[in-house]
RNA sequence: GCGGGAGUAGCUCAGUUGGUAGAGCGUCAGCCUUCCAAGCUGAAUGUCGCCGGUUCGAACCCGGUCUCCCGCUCCA
């Protein structure tokens, strides 16, 4: 095993030179945190999407999908709360480096203030015990009352210039407050800039009509705003589950660590609806079904595990990630995350619509309840590729091999003429034909056998099938597995079977113990 | 965004004090006809990330810029 960080060169350079992975725009010299997939990338990435999608909508007769639209109305992201929370006026100290958020600057300074009123209060008070000083009260009080203003004014000050997006008048703010940096103890700031994380846009071709929009930073509202929909056009009766795959968008101020992080990226989400004080019985039962999914693709226990959230985000009343041994580290793979009704709540207060279900056996309408499973799509694939790639010790030799799942494999299988005379390219096109409607399948007469094996396990392929002089007498053939590199001959009408029995989504479903 | 490092063929990298660019692997064509890479012959591929400057002359020196990596900062 090399060293993680070696892996990971490995892993991205491998993405690259087999067409699994490519930087967006790359002959521009690329766009940063943005990647494209390549013909054998969104091979795997397609099968990954389906492999969770009937998961999810086959297994579960009460999970549907949806697929929404990127764009949505402006007041979505009022409703979700990520206007607020995605938008940060940051600063930074050009002696210490230091970021921070310029309004929790000023608060910390008003709190300051505010620490200080106390403190004259206590002092007065402890004179107070002595004996009662008319103009001593009186000049306490007026500091007392003047601190007390200074902050209000302050306070207002901030949030009407943050109103206005005056970021100048935020810092001059900070400067007249004679706000230090508390790291370097410096005044020395730079400008004050916003940091959106969402993508703006705009609907409509001219410029003075158009309304601002945001490319989504989740899938989940787009699935939050059609739940009356879909509850009604498919009569669904609590719980039930909505399930979306689909791009997001997130201008991250670091995006790193190749397709861990990026700006462009796709989210498998699925909304579990449900009444108000079940919540902790079905956060327990995702949990484990999310688990029992990933574990199903046999890629080893050890390499999950949960992360329990201590601090939670605003919506939520429980949360947990499940955490992929990445090569650089545990890392968040999956998010479960208790919702309860904040979303719909949220979205009934701003729209002005009921967003409930009545309960034919509670006889009452409520806001349901919600637990959420969010996956990345990318990261999926990352853990994917990153714990298949595997450079492996032979006898004298090496070899570099993907073990990826076979459900998820690129290509099921290669066929390949021992030689490439004697009609064996014939035979071997013709079993092509056959395979070709069920199966990627791949054909290869270059090079000696040996090599071309080796090029398959390269991409993953976990079959090969080779056509030798027997084959034209007696049609059979032999197939070589990618990960034991052994050999079976088989009659070459058994091949749709045992591709089949092998590589089928249907099989490697029944694995998931639900 | 800040600090540090880097960018040369598809990949990994070499390239001396500045003198018009190389290796290995891979790829392609052919030979061989062989069941686990590295047999033989031949070939293609680079504005040396991009722009500008210094110089008779820049992959090399200088400035800017883009991208990547590491560390901070951020991550509902």
């Amino acid at each position: 095993m090399k060293a993680p960080d070696e892996h990971f060169k490995q892993v991205i350079s491998h993405a690259k030179e087999y067409g699994f992975i490519f930087q967006s725009s790359e002959i521009y010299d690329g766009l940063s945190a943005v990647y494209d997939y390549g013909q054998l990338g969104v091979q795997l990435k397609n099968n990954i999407r389906q492999y969770w999608w009937q998961a999810m909508t086959r297994l579960n007769e009460n999970i549907v999908g949806i697929d929404a639209a990127i764009l949505m109305h402006p007041t979505t992201w009022k409703a979700s709360g990520h206007v607020d929370a995605f938008n940060d006026p940051l600063i930074d100290n050009k002696d210490s480096k230091k970021r921070y958020r310029a309004d929790v600057l000023i608060e910390d300074h008003c709190a300051k203030l505010e620490a200080k009123i106390d403190k004259e209060v206590k002092k007065a008070e402890k004179r107070f015990g002595d004996a009662f000083d008319k103009e001593q009260f009186l000049a306490t009080n007026a500091r007392v009352l003047e601190l007390t203003q200074r902050s209000k004014e302050i306070l207002s000050r901030m949030a009407q210039s943050l109103e206005k997006e005056d970021l100048a008048d935020v810092k001059a703010l900070i400067e007249e407050l004679g706000i230090v940096c508390p790291v370097s103890g410096s005044k020395n700031w730079t400008e004050v800039k916003q940091f959106n994380l969402m993508f703006g846009t705009k609907l409509g071709a001219s410029a003075e009509s158009a309304t601002d929009l945001y490319l989504r930073p989740e899938t989940a509202q787009g699935i939050f705003v059609n739940f009356l929909n879909v509850q009604k056009s498919g009569r669904m009766k609590i719980p039930f589950g909505i399930a979306q795959t689909g791009k997001a968008f997130r201008n991250e101020i670091v995006a790193r660590q190749f397709i861990f992080r990026m700006r462009e990226f796709e989210q498998m989400e699925m909304q579990f609806f449900i009444a108000p004080g079940t919540q902790k019985q079905w956060y327990e039962h995702w949990k484990e079904a999310r688990l029992k999914w990933h574990l199903s693709l046999g890629m080893g226990e050890d390499n999950y595990r949960f992360h329990d959230h201590e601090k939670l985000a605003h919506y939520a009343d429980a949360a947990a990630d499940i955490e992929f041994a990445f090569p650089f580290g545990f890392k968040e793979l999956e998010g479960i995350h208790s919702r309860t009704d904040f979303d719909l709540s949220r979205h009934e207060e701003f729209s002005g619509k009921k967003l409930q279900y009545f309960d034919p056996e509670m006889k009452e309408s409520y806001v349901p309840y919600v637990v959420e499973t969010s996956i990345g799509l990318d990261r999926m694939f990352l853990a994917i590729l990153s714990k298949s790639l595997v450079e492996e010790e032979l006898d004298g030799s090496s070899r570099t091999v993907m073990r990826i799942p076979a459900v998820l494999a690129p290509l099921k299988a290669a066929v390949l003429p021992l030689v490439k005379k004697d009609r064996l390219p014939d035979l071997a096109k013709e079993i092509i034909d056959t395979l070709k409607f069920e199966f990627e399948v791949a054909y290869d007469e270059k090079d000696a056998v040996g090599r071309r094996y080796r090029r398959q396990d390269a991409i993953g392929t976990p079959f090969c099938i080779t056509v030798d002089h027997q084959s034209l007498e007696d049609r059979t053939v032999t197939i070589r597995h990618r990960d034991s590199m052994e050999q079976d001959r088989i009659a070459i009408d058994a091949l749709a079977g045992l591709l089949r029995e092998e590589t089928a989504m249907s099989n490697w479903l029944k694995r998931i113990e639900l």
